[in-house]
DNA sequence: GTGAAAGCGCTAACAT
DNA sequence: ATGTTAGCGCTTTCAC
């Protein structure tokens, strides 16, 4: 910047003005800076700005998710970056792979770089230990899973609401004998999704206490091996409903295994590409990252800008997508 | 830094040793040291100490991918992460769109937040515009296409080859009638694969005059299209390569419709996630991205690390994987 | 409309 | 083993 004032024949600060176009420069001079700059072909250290900017802004924000290699969060990760990419700012990206140890350290990374804020799918129990940030008044937004331990805005899935849909679609389609398949109960959203499953199956006036609910899986291997179990019990049920992806992929694996996917009906948390192309199509209840993603933009931005309102909870609807093995009715 | 010297009755550059670990002081002073950091929850500035760092070094680096939501791209930037995160080294991604523009304004972002290094795919047909950047002797990998107009590492699946193997592979099955399906011919890849899967084919003694080479299918729907008015016409083929995953979903989609599926041969370039689920299973020619990614971030660090031997392009074996749709035989 | 000076938080170079 | 000083590139403040 020095040079280019040299160059140019004016003093810094001008040139200063000029990058950051505020007013207070003759036009004459504007184009003399600008002339320099390309001459020598320099460009803003935005980092450098930030040390003196008011409010210490880097323009850029720090996202953690499940996997940057997972398509839900990759959908997350695309519509954030497009939000905030039209004000300047930049996106770290880190993967968490349901790791405490890996959240705080990630977490730690970004904030010695001093990112202007933090959207985060919180794996470990408790969030407290972001009390310090979140008092410095850091903005941050929880994603997937409301945080423990610190009040902050959320974005999250109706969860419970969307499982509960599923139980009623498959009750709907005449069947009592379900049964669940769902992740690793320390999750927070695992938990809602089988609570809504199962307060509509038990509002429906089904006993829920002889419902196999199988929890823990947390891999397709694992949910195909309960999926064939549980098919091949001794009162199998007639329709399942897999909390999550890849509990759903092991279960379509054991179906097809067995030879019951076009008998035994089955409804998956999730969507998936090609879930239409399968025989039958996969009946879900989608999320919409890509909305989790705007929203949860528009609240770090609004936090940014200083936006002091209490914390909420910001529910995205979850939608039930009829493809065919959902609507199987229970054998006669 | 300036409190914590304060609070421990050491001065500043005492503090700075203990943080980034350097020799000279003593255990007594060290723990008072750190004792003053955990009370006054201190966290060192990256970004301002690399202002002064040796190199200028930010622990930072950049990745431009097609699309952070593209599973594709979603498996190298997690194989980077990891690669890189291990050195400290923090990961700003943005998704480029096939979007020349996009390309320059997301690389002037970057380097106006003073990367230490830069891999992207390359979307302009050319990256002239990086020679000052490259001049500067700043840190860059090609992924997926080589670079034009700058001379500097490439990490690339060999896709020629790759396409080479498909055509072999329908040929041996004694497919003589054959097609191929392609994306956008200014794409670098897609060019590479049409040259490997023709050359092949005319290799064997099979006139390529004839055969149907369809380009430019950039989605699903075009792809879908273009495989009913091949699979409709006079001479239909008998099996189709498809040069990328979305293609390979439009044609499975017009197999299908038309009740081809289990009677038309297919290949498909690029892996993706059910393919062995499918019915046939698809037969496809899949890249590595994780190993990509590892060897584009061991490229990287080198080359931050001073590396200066003359830039090199890597390439990544790609692999055969028979699933049914690609072993199915011509009609007698 | 323009510029000089101070200083953000840190590390390099050089004391002591 | 420890401290002092200068200065990285910028923005803020204030003076002209």
């Amino acid at each position: 910047m020095r040079h280019v004032a040299a160059l140019a024949g004016v003093g810094i600060k001008t040139v200063s003005r000029v990058i950051n176009d505020e007013a207070g420069v003759s036009e004459a001079t504007r184009q003399k800076v600008l002339d320099a700059i390309a001459q020598l072909n320099y460009q803003l250290d935005v980092t450098a700005g930030s040390l003196r900017r008011a409010g210490r802004r880097t323009l850029s924000v720090g996202l953690l998710l499940p996997s940057v290699s997972n398509p839900f969060s990759g959908e997350i990760h695309r519509a954030m970056e497009d939000a905030l990419g039209a004000r300047g700012i930049a996106v770290f990206a880190a993967s968490l792979d349901d790791d405490p140890k890996r959240e705080q350290a990630i977490i730690a990374a970004f904030l010695g770089r001093r990112v202007d804020g933090l959207v985060l799918t919180p794996i470990a129990k408790n969030q407290a230990y972001m009390i310090p940030e979140h008092s410095r008044n850091l903005p941050m937004v929880f994603i997937d899973r409301e945080p423990v331990g610190v009040d902050a805005d959320a974005v999250v899935t109706d969860n419970a609401v969307g499982a509960g849909k599923a139980a009623a679609h498959l009750l709907m389609h005449g069947h009592t004998k379900l049964a669940y398949l769902g992740d690793r109960t320390d999750i927070q959203t695992a938990r809602e999704r089988r609570r809504g499953f199962l307060e509509e199956v038990g509002g429906a006036g089904i006993p829920t206490s002889a419902l196999p609910v199988i929890d823990d899986l947390h891999d397709e291997e694992a949910a195909r091996r309960a999926a064939l179990e549980l098919l091949n019990s001794e009162d199998p049920p007639t329709a399942i409903f897999s909390s999550q992806n890849l509990v759903t992929f092991g279960t379509m694996r054991a179906l097809k295994e067995l030879g019951a996917h076009k008998r035994v009906a089955l409804v998956g948390f999730d969507d998936f590409t090609l879930a239409d192309m399968m025989d039958p199509g996969v009946t879900v209840i989608a999320q919409h990252p890509e909305r989790i993603g705007v929203k949860s933009a528009e609240r770090l931005l609004a936090r940014i800008d200083g936006d002091d309102q209490p914390p909420r909870t910001y529910v995205v609807p979850s939608e039930l997508i009829q493809r065919g093995s959902g609507e199987i009715r229970p054998p006669a």
